[in-house]
DNA sequence: CAATCGTGATGACGCAGGTTAATTTTTGCC
DNA sequence: GGCAAAAATTAACCTGCGTCATCACGATTG
């Protein structure tokens, strides 16, 4: 069952069997890769689609001189790049972090599950859906965030995702990403990344290594990083979220 | 015709006339809204997905101290929240910025789009994948650009999107947003903006007015702002994306 | 076992951009 | 035209984070 983490637990789009038994069989073949190679490039025609099944991959813009901003990362369950078959050409590089397990799914046959299985389709174009609701959520990270806050919330996000993919006790997960990374992800240099995890290692708020990283007291790291999970769409009822009211034309 | 500017001049994905006629069929209601209302709030359930016909608006996220981060600027012939329509509820608050004209699609008649017109669905999903290739241009600009840049950025990009949607000619553009509303999208303060306005005037790369952008040296603030217009999905022949390989497994 | 490299840690220093506050200009409205 | 409110402008001051440099540690490799 590779799809088994896919759409796992995010609310109104879990898989029918029969739509998973599809998806799987879409499944022209699993590849395993280093770490730290680049998957994709921006511009690259695609004929394929690639869920993640085991390890942590990015998406990433280069600028003129070499800098990287990192524009997602990902965990498994994570259909990374399932934009690229509408777009058929990327805006940006994509790459694996750790070692990775890959599922490979053609667009041909995404092609035939757009014709057949309206149902399943809107459901692909959800998970690609929740991909931009993370984008917005690292806007928000960046543009209205200090360097502490920034991390913070971002720790919090992915530890929401390992939690929902089964990956974290929400308090300890493995993660495999270094300093140089983590500011990447934040728009910090490295040296001020540094700064920052010892702050919130002496605060007592989490403790990060590239091998562990354990999140002493989540409420509190959430609190600094104004982190709100309601964006993740998981299927836990948040209280974040009141009762909604329906809008209508007057 | 009022879906005339939706997708216009976006690589591939042109309507079929037979499909603007049942978008246009799917309209239940033209609204005018006036300047600087909230449209949408977080976490409301939503009937309806908006067209925006003609004005500015905008989509952000609140931080907690009433501060915001814009997400995302529409212009006409943009499906502001057509997003709405599988995720059912936002993550982000909904608003004009000048007075508006926009067409009201209830979601029923999406779904009847989905079951009915496989193609014009892929085209409905194209359309909130090139906001998702926006969100991250923003994120490139928020975490790799300084304050000028920023702002350079922004300035190209509008105007691109203005040009592509036949509002623009390249140089000279209405647009309708305060000093406050740059800073909003760009991370920074109203006074640091000013500052940056002043810079790009005196450089003449740009003269900045609430009523009238004009972009004296396109191409010069394109470099400052490190502008690559490939992630707009523009149908122009590209310098930057050179013709692509295809991917295959090995 | 030395040499190299990636990663992490820390200090000294400088500056881009934030903060505050005051003033001027523009816009909207009766 | 005259008033009020919003927007733009500018100055003075301060700080969070970048830059540069050095050092330590463990992993890998010749």
């Amino acid at each position: 069952m590779f799809t088994e983490r896919f759409l796992k637990g995010k609310r109104g789009v879990d898989l029918e069997p029969a739509e998973r038994v599809r998806l799987e069989a879409a499944i022209a073949e699993i590849q395993t890769l280093e770490p730290r190679k680049i998957v994709v490039r921006a511009g690259e025609h695609l004929q394929y689609s690639t869920l993640l099944l085991e390890g942590i991959m990015s998406r990433y813009i280069d600028d003129r001189n070499g800098l990287r901003q990192l524009v997602a990362i990902h965990v498994p369950g994570d259909f990374l790049d399932l934009h690229g078959f509408p777009l058929k050409v990327l805006d940006h590089d994509v790459a694996t972090m750790t070692a990775v397990t890959v599922a490979l799914v053609p667009h041909a046959e995404l092609a035939a599950i757009m014709d057949e299985m309206p149902q399943l389709t809107r459901k692909l174009w959800h998970a690609t859906l929740i991909d931009g609701a993370i984008h917005r959520a690292w806007l928000f990270r960046l543009g209205r965030l200090d360097a502490v806050g920034r991390v913070a919330h971002f720790l919090c996000e992915i530890n929401a995702r390992l939690v929902s993919a089964g990956l974290s006790d929400g308090h300890r997960f493995a993660l495999g990403l270094t300093q140089a990374d983590l500011a990447e992800i934040c728009g910090l240099t490295n040296v001020h990344v540094n700064r920052v995890l010892r702050h919130l290692r002496e605060e007592r708020l989490c403790v990060f290594r590239s091998s562990l990283v354990e999140i002493t007291e989540p409420e509190k790291l959430a609190a600094r990083g104004q982190f709100n999970p309601a964006y993740l769409y998981i299927d836990t009822p948040s209280p974040f979220f009141p009762p909604s009211q329906a809008r209508s034309p007057p």
